[in-house]
DNA sequence: TGTGTAAATGATAATATTTTTCATTTAACG
DNA sequence: CGTTAAATGAAAAATATTATCATTTACACA
């Protein structure tokens, strides 16, 4: 069950966000993608359609939203800014190096490696980042 | 057991590179560092005892290393371009968020989880990215 | 131990990316 | 509706990265 664009509305909105239209924008071109999109590339998305949202503020969304975790920033790819919509519970994800496509997926505790890693190292870990990539199916029939 | 200079200079031979005085510095900054570090830090750290060496020759230098696998890129933390050295074998890192200390680790393996998720999702799995961050013994002491 | 040659360097410029600033506009609260 | 804090867009500044090119240099081989 992935967010609904309300869902979110309301999350910036309890946050002391506005909801404005250059946001709702921003928020669909993420959510109607399959793929992970670079400030960039969303921004190219949208100025079809809306001349006047200006790169700036996609940026300055992103951050929100990256904020509020409604959305997740990947690394796998070409660049590391580049962001897809969240889900409620905890995920990694699996990205298509041909065409993008981000799939995710749970299920996998790190719990016990952490554990053991804490205990070795002595660090207090806060933190993790697990991606994997590769070719989606479809990308494998047609390189 | 870490690369030693003298391996890796055979290496970068070995793959038709030149082992210039420059890209002496350059190693001999990432290996002594316990840090990750961004080209600009190694900039900086080269600078000093190496005025005349330029901050495009560390790129071109982390690229080929980088390339060759004698140095691994790090995402936890700041930059997503900083290096720190690599290891012969497969491992992943542990990132201190407050100094940047890296340490590797070992012994865990994906191939399973890998498995599932090809199985699961169709995609054909060629690489992944597992780090964790926290804070290292020293830093939750003093912060 | 020279020497030819492909590779590397540094300087500079070009490009790309991200952040700042600030005057104007607007969402959302009552 | 009116008020106000937050958001926007435009422009510029700051950073980061890549390309170009004339000159230098490591090193394979004689």
């Amino acid at each position: 069950m992935r967010l609904t664009k309300r869902k979110i509305a309301t999350i910036l909105r309890q946050h002391g966000h506005k909801l404005t239209p250059q946001r709702q924008v921003v928020i669909q071109a993420i959510t109607s993608s399959q793929d992970h999109l670079t400030p960039a590339a969303i921004y190219e998305k949208v100025h079809q359609d809306h001349p006047n949202i200006g790169l700036v503020t996609i940026y300055r969304t992103l951050e929100i939203l990256a904020e509020l975790e409604l959305i997740c920033k990947l690394h796998a790819g070409g660049s590391c800014r580049s962001y897809t919509i969240s889900t409620p519970q905890h995920h990694h994800h699996l990205i298509c190096s041909n065409c993008g496509t981000v799939v995710d997926f749970t299920g996998h505790n790190l719990s016990d490696l952490e554990q053991r890693l804490s205990k070795e190292s002595g660090f207090r870990i806060d933190n993790h980042l697990l991606e994997f990539s590769g070719l989606c199916q479809a990308c494998q029939k047609a390189p």
